[in-house]
Parts: structure tokens; C-alpha cells; sequence
DNA sequence: CTGAAAGCGCTAACAG
DNA sequence: CTGTTAGCGCTTTCAG
């Protein structure tokens, strides 16, 4: 099934069935007509390595998966549907225009990270690339993708916005928005249990939440912000310390769900009961905040939505259809989902 | 960066550079060392499509997900890094002989799913591709790769175990030792709660729960089995009517972790502490099993296992290092994880 | 608007 | 043991 059985069919030549199939101009209606008869009736579809070798497009989009990070998530037990999610985002996008997904692992500290990803360009020459945490912060990566001329998307950046296309939510908007929800409900002091506060992340949500309270005329007092580390006994550590410093606070909003589940221990362990006496959020929707009790209110990452932007930045005939500048900064929407932790002020 | 490249530094005819990287026989050592000086100092990495073009193996193994399932579980929070796990056990293989993983996306009840899968194969001519279900068992996707004489793997099969290479682990073995595991803590009035009896997975575990309760001469009463649906309810619901039927009961073993963590809610609203009035235990290790208080006793699908096992068997370099028959059915160990829902039995 | 010829980078078949 | 010559199935010149 090559495109000389389309073109014997069809009684053309295979560079008309090669234009038909390429969109290009100069072609009549009736040879396209003959042309896509034949080309469906037979099933065809047009070899992706001959494409490729022949120098159009490879039709590929590599997704650069870090290795070490996946092993830890696995073995830690905390893996969540990142990858699937992005996958998924990335593949509705792709499929469209026919163009297809390839998942490398990347060593993100290996020694030859260098050589190993040039061989890897050099191989199956992507169309483009999408960088997952912690490599769409990896300047080596870029560097040697950038030298090859391959474009690529980084999800979630931290720093040189100007590199490759930036895909991203807004983290500080979303935690004045979680932070403006708590106060929706009444509540006016608020605590906040920080992550490292070396995390950009942290310091992202952190104005967030000041945001929030400023915005509202309160006035956030210095024992209500404690800092933890985006782990589950950080948040004990912290609910126990807002507890004797700020026994005022009726909600707590913490960097993360780990760190909120943690809290959610520690208002247990104090006799205090979730929501009634006090609201408790949390940050990411990590696969354990859909299972607490209460289960958490949080802010999921719409991990599909940032994979399909990239996709549609990469993949030209996507990109095409891009409204506005194709090289912005892209920030997408985030969900604040509202379970059970949160609710009315108790009064 | 073409083999002609190569050929011309170390002074060879580009056949020979290709006898070389193919491992090809009648090398003469002075002749390899030239080439693989000349590759490696270049960073130099075949072309994937022109080996595919020119008839060699396409490296490539294609995973089918399928798409309403990706959707569900991502709606539904209820999502696993399933496929997270799979990838990385298939890539951790491939790498080892420069295949590559390509993902595509499946409907398993499209109209044209024939033809889509036709023309994806003719596309991207995979040698092997990689079955999750719910298509492990779709008849129709297992006749086209048959046409095509595509090897395909199949990841937890239900049925019909002569086609493809069929890669699981024993349900019913882990369900035994899961029992197993309870009887050991001292329990001998065990409860457990099924699945839909229609699912050939329900039915696995349950023969397991009662040959673990045979092998240790415990006669199973009939109200100690109670039907449940796999959902968090069903766990809640079964709970209550064990308390009330079987009170007897020590230890409940619920057929997947939702269920089990229904179990676990229910016997909080029985005022039953767990474990120290009972145990309970789950199957699956899902994303809410280790977050749940007190986190569940699971078994633990081998996921990364499955996906290296059908790796192996569909990479033909990997296939020839096989022991044993590399067509038979394939069981990969599976964990039970002990975790605190279970412990020795009250007196 | 359409077609013939050349060649992408590799491997396979066939010499030497 | 090594090299030469044809393609693989397409796209890209370049001609009609």
C-alpha cells in the first residue's frame, strides 16, 4: 500500500496523489476529487519514515519524561495521572493533524545528558519537544535543542521565560483565588502554611494569598503565615504551632495537598473538627486529596490544557491557527475544586 | 550526520559502518574499531526513518491507550500513574536496544476503529505494539494486527490466552495470600466483599480469598461474602451488612481499594476502630490507598513489570536473550503491601 | 495545472 | 572480509 497504488487507482501520477495529500496549490478539483476517492477507498495512509526521510515534516513531537523523577513517584507511592493527563492534552491535539507522540527518558543529571540527547535528535528528529518539570528548567537541554534548531514547549518554567514556549498556570492568581474563596465564606483570618520558601512555587502562592487578603482589607498578621516544606508532617508541625500562636484562625490554606493533609492530621489530633471548626485548602490536587476525610478543597493544574497549548505551538499547521502572538507566554486556566474541607465561617 | 559521514572518517565504505552498527558478522576487529571510533566521535546516530524506509526494523514499539478510559479516570480524579508505571517499564527496556515508544490514542468504540488502526499501522509500522485495557481483550483490534502480522502484547488479559503475548499476574494467587496475610495476624472470621460477579477479576480474587480460607481448614460462611460493585458505596454498604449478619467478623478483605476504603468509612460510622476492632485490606493499590487513615493493605499491580515483560517479548534483540518459551503466558510478581489497616487479630 | 526525474539515509543483495 | 549497486516511499526540484 504505497502511493503508486493511489495513484494507479486514481490514473494520476503519485506527485499529484503527494500534492492532493499535502494541501498544496494548483490542483484540480477533479484530480482531488479522484485523488481522495482513491486514497480512502484503498485506506491509505502515507508512510511517516518516507515523509520523513524524504524531508517533510516528521510529524513527530517527542515528550522528554524525566527518568528519576518517575522512579521516585513510583516508589514513593505519590505518582498521580501527570503523564497521562499530558499525554492525553497533547495527543487530542496532534491526532487532528495526524502527527504522533513519542516519549523519551531523559536522565535529567546523567553525564552524557549532552550527547544522549543529541543522538536522540539526530535519530528520530522531532518536529518539536515538550519539556516536563524539572527539564523545562534544564538549560542544557535547551541548550543542545536549541543548537539543533528544534523547537520546544517547557510546561511549568521557573526562570528564562524567554526560552522556547512558556505553558503555565498562574499559581499566584490561583492561590488569591482559593485564598478569596475562604473569605467568601467568612472567613477573615486566614493562616497559611508556606513550601520551601527557596521555591519559586512557594513564593508564588505566598503573594497569592497576601494578594488575596489585601484585596479584602485584612490584614494578615505575622504568626498567621508559617513556613513548611510541601510535606504531610511540615503541615502537622505547622497546624500545631497556628493553633497556640493564632487560635483565632478559622481556615488554614496550605502550598500544597501534602501539607494539607498534614494539616488536616494535626486540627484532628487538637479535637479539632474539619469543616465545622475549621476550613482547610490545599494546593495541586495530588491523588491523596480525593480521599481524605474531609476530602480536600485545591486547585488542580490543568495539566492537559498546558500539553495541548504546546502541541498546538510545535505542531505548524496547529500553530497556524493560533490567534495572537504564537510565542507568548502562555497561562491557562486552573480549576478550584471545592470538596469538603472548606465551608462557612463558624461563628 | 550521515553515515557517509562516518564512512569517509574512518576511511570505509558506508556498507561496512552499517555491518558495524548492525552487530553484522565477518567484522574484521581493526575494521569495527575505525567505525566506532568515527561514530562515537561524531555523536553519530542512524536515521530512524531511513531504517525503517530501507527495510530494517522500525525501532518502534506503539502503545495503545484508550482514550474513554483516560478520560474517565481523569474526570473522575480517580486517575493512577498507570500509565506512568507502564511507560517507564516498556522505555526502561527499549532504550537498552535504541527502541522508542510511541503512544497513540484509541476509541475502542469508534465506527472506524478497523480502519484507523489499519492506517496507523501502515503509518507508522510499529514492530510491536503494547495492549492496555481495555483493549487487551477487543477481538477487533487483535484481527488487525493479525492481518498486519504485527506482534502485539497484552497487558492483564481477561480471556482468550492464545492470542498475543499475554503478560498478567495472578490475581487469585495474590488474593490467597492476601487472605493468607490475614490468617497469619491470627484472624480466622473473615469477610469478603466482591466485586460485580460478572468480571472475570471478581471472580479471581474471590476463588482466591477462599482458597487461602480452605488451605487453613476455616470454613467460609455464607455471610461472610458479601456482593459489592468496586465502588467506594458498595464498601460502605457490605460493611454494614456484615456488621449486622456476621458480627463474628475480625477481618474484612475487599476485592479492589475503593471498596476497601468504603469498608473503612463504614466501620468509622459503626464506631469500629481499624485495626484495633478490624482489618481491612484492599486490591490494587490506587492513588487513595496510601493516603487513606489508617492507609490500606494492598496488593500491588506490577505494572512496570507487565510493560518490561511484553517489552522483552516484542523487541526482537531482547526477545533472543528470552529464557524459556518466549510465546507462553506470562505471570509477573506482584507486592502486598502491609500497611495499617491490617494488624493481629483483637482478643 | 500536471508529470518525470533525482535523491533523502539507510539496508539488502550481490559482487569481488 | 569488504565494497558497489539498487531500491524502500515519499517530497522536491525542474520541465512541460
Amino acid at each position: 500500500m504505497t502511493i503508486y497504488d493511489v495513484a494507479a487507482r486514481a490514473g494520476v501520477s503519485i506527485k499529484s496523489v503527494s500534492r492532493v495529500l499535502n494541501n498544496e496549490p494548483n490542483v484540480s478539483p477533479s484530480l482531488r476529487a479522484k485523488v481522495e476517492e482513491a486514497a480512502t477507498s484503498l485506506g491509505y495512509r502515507r508512510s511517516l519514515s518516507a515523509r520523513s526521510l524524504a524531508g517533510a515534516s516528521s510529524s513527530l513531537i517527542a515528550v522528554l519524561v524525566d527518568a528519576d523523577l518517575t522512579i521516585e513517584h513510583w516508589k514513593s507511592g505519590r505518582g498521580s495521572d501527570y503523564l497521562g493527563r499530558l499525554e492525553f492534552g497533547a495527543l487530542m491535539e496532534a491526532r487532528q493533524v495526524d502527527y504522533h507522540l513519542m516519549v523519551e527518558l531523559v536522565d535529567h543529571n546523567s553525564a552524557d545528558l549532552e550527547r544522549d540527547l543529541m543522538a536522540l535528535l539526530n535519530s528520530i528528529r522531532p518536529e518539536g519537544v515538550i519539556l516536563t518539570p524539572p527539564n523545562s528548567d534544564n538549560a542544557m537541554v535547551m541548550d543542545v535543542l536549541d543548537a539543533a534548531g528544534t523547537p520546544y514547549a517547557r510546561i511549568g518554567p521557573e526562570a528564562a521565560f524567554d526560552r522556547g514556549y512558556c505553558v503555565e498556570m498562574d499559581e499566584r492568581r490561583a492561590a488569591r483565588e482559593m485564598t478569596a474563596h475562604l473569605i467568601a465564606l467568612g472567613h477573615d483570618r486566614i493562616g497559611f502554611v508556606t513550601g520551601p520558601i527557596a521555591y519559586g512555587a512557594s513564593r508564588r502562592r505566598l503573594a497569592g494569598y497576601r494578594d488575596a487578603m489585601a484585596e479584602a482589607g485584612l490584614e494578615v498578621q505575622a504568626n498567621w503565615v508559617v513556613e513548611g516544606d510541601f510535606t504531610f508532617r511540615s503541615g502537622t508541625v505547622a497546624m500545631e504551632r497556628l493553633h497556640e500562636a493564632a487560635p483565632e484562625i478559622t481556615a488554614v490554606f496550605a502550598s500544597n495537598d501534602d501539607t494539607a493533609l498534614g494539616v488536616l492530621h494535626g486540627a484532628a489530633r487538637l479535637g479539632l473538627s474539619v469543616p465545622a471548626d475549621l476550613s482547610v485548602a490545599g494546593f495541586d490536587d495530588s491523588p491523596g486529596a480525593g480521599f481524605s476525610t474531609p476530602d480536600l478543597t485545591t486547585i488542580r493544574q490543568p495539566v492537559a490544557e498546558m500539553a495541548a497549548a504546546a502541541a498546538q505551538r510545535l505542531i505548524p499547521p496547529l500553530r497556524r491557527l493560533l490567534a495572537g502572538d504564537p510565542n507568548a507566554r502562555v497561562i491557562v486556566a486552573h480549576d478550584l475544586i471545592a470538596r469538603q474541607s472548606t465551608a462557612e465561617r463558624p461563628r
